[in-house]
This record gives C-alpha cells, sequence and structure tokens, in this order.
DNA sequence: GTTGGTGCAAAATGTTTGCACGGGG
DNA sequence: CCCCGTGCAAACATTTTGCACCAAC
C-alpha cells in the first residue's frame, strides 16, 4: 500500500475521476455503508452521480484492495476502508446493535485456522450475529 | 426441543400442510439449500407449489426454532435444519468452497464474547470468509 | 484523437405482498 | 363451517448490463 489513491488507479491503468473520488471520499467519510448511502453522500457534492457507478466503482475499489464490504444487515452490503478493516463486527439478532471489536478477540481462531487448515482468515469481512448483553 | 415437528406446530396454533412438511423435509435432505433450490427440491414431489409458499415457510420454520440461515454466498441465503447448525462455515473468496468446521474451533472465541461483553454468539448463523489452502 | 468511464434506462435477480380460493381443523 | 395457508400476479428492492456520449489522458 504504497503512493496515493490516484498514483494506484494510475499505476494500474485506471483513469482518475471526480466521481471515484467522491465515491472513495464517502466511503472514508462514513465508516459503514451501503452503496446507497455512498450514493447519496456522493451527490450532497455532485448531483447526477448515477448508483450504477458508485455499484462499479465500488468493485473497482474493493478489486484494488481500498475497500472491502461485510454484511451487516439482511439487505444491502456496507463498505469501508480496507485500511480500517481491522475489527470484527458483533451484529445483534434482536436490537439489531452493532459493536466493534478489535482483532485480538478473534487472534487464537485466526491462528488456530491458519495452522491447522491453512486457512486465511479475512477479518474484515467478519461479522458474528447473535445476542447482546440487552437483549439476554 | 420435544415432540415431533407437527406437534410443535400444532402446539403454537398453526396447521400442519403438505407444503410445510416438504419444505421442511427438503431442507432436512439439501443440507445447505437457498430458497430456490428448496422449492426445486419440493417441486420434485409436489409439482406447482410456489416459491412465496417457500418463503413463507422458511420464514415461519425459522421462527419456531426449526431451521436457521446464513450468507455463504453473494445472492441469497442458505438455509438447515436448526439441529445441524453446531457448525462454522469456512469460505473461500477465491475458489468460492465451503469447508465446515466443528464448533471447538469457535469454543474460545464464544466464551470470550460470553465474559468480556455478555455476546452470546450464533454459532450456526457464524460464516467466516477469507483464502483457502489451495487458493493461497 | 482514443478509449475507458459515465448516465440513463432496461433487464435480471431476489423477496414481499394483496387478494381470492380451497383445504385443514 | 371457519379462517389459515396457498397460488398467482404484481409490487418491491437491489444489482447488473447495453449503449451512446463525454471526458481523461
Amino acid at each position: 500500500m504504497t503512493g496515493t489513491w490516484h498514483e494506484q488507479l494510475r499505476a494500474r491503468g485506471y483513469r482518475v475521476t471526480p466521481q471515484r473520488q467522491l465515491v472513495l471520499e464517502a466511503v472514508s467519510m462514513l465508516g459503514h455503508a451501503t452503496p446507497e448511502e455512498i450514493c447519496a453522500q456522493v451527490q450532497e457534492t455532485a448531483r447526477g452521480v448515477n448508483i450504477s457507478t458508485v455499484y462499479r466503482t465500488l468493485e473497482l475499489l474493493e478489486q484494488l484492495g481500498m475497500v472491502t464490504h461485510t454484511h451487516l444487515h439482511h439487505g444491502s452490503p456496507t463498505y469501508h476502508l480496507a485500511s480500517e478493516a481491522n475489527h470484527v463486527h458483533l451484529v445483534c439478532r434482536d436490537c439489531e446493535s452493532v459493536t466493534e471489536v478489535g482483532p485480538e478477540v478473534v487472534a487464537g481462531l485466526v491462528e488456530t485456522l491458519d495452522k491447522e487448515l491453512g486457512f486465511a482468515v479475512d477479518v474484515g469481512h467478519l461479522t458474528i450475529f447473535g445476542r447482546c448483553k440487552k437483549c439476554t
């Protein structure tokens, strides 16, 4: 991960466009957001940016390793910066609340799966469903 | 969990119908299946069973605690019997393969989250994304 | 000037809902 | 015989795609 985001794009033969900049800024600003929310945020600045462009851009940015997504709710995935992906989400299936916990909670699990099965866990994508303290 | 499945239904005031029986059998037979796959399986026996009935039935059975679902692929959720839910899924994001591992792998994690945060993990719903040994 | 990226609209996909009829209790 | 559950079709929500135009390089 070296260079600015537009150098990253250029280096791989992609063009730098205002839409791509805006989507990346929106993801950065919003933290966790669905494509729709990102689109809405982008349109605060530039009206007329299309939802399909948002989808295409997110796909590209994910492929380049700049953002990742995870599934916190039922409908849509939520996107966030790959550089901030180093945490796990706990989702309560009763009150729908989302809690973030540090990677140390799953460190043991990650190591076990790596050693025993050679499976490399994508921690940023990990969402744990269950019931939180309040809803017990 | 006592009594047969139709006693369970009756006891809660729901009717026992062939469609509900067929859906439950299909889930049992298929192991992990999407609503579409379940519908296809059901229609092997009874033509004309509608996909919306499958959705409604799965929702009911899940509410009654007979089946659960998890998200293994991008599109649709996959359903399986609640009584067989006691395992974790590893999904490789490259080759899309799904591996099941026993609950002991996450036992430590489950205990940690319970003790430190009072969060009760729904193990049957847990899907871990990453990269498998082959795709490293 | 090329060609990749975008906007728009339409299609594809997955899920839910309204309603009238038929079968389970 | 009552009314829940079903089939059907249409609505809905989300994501993808085809295509002509425009702008990045």
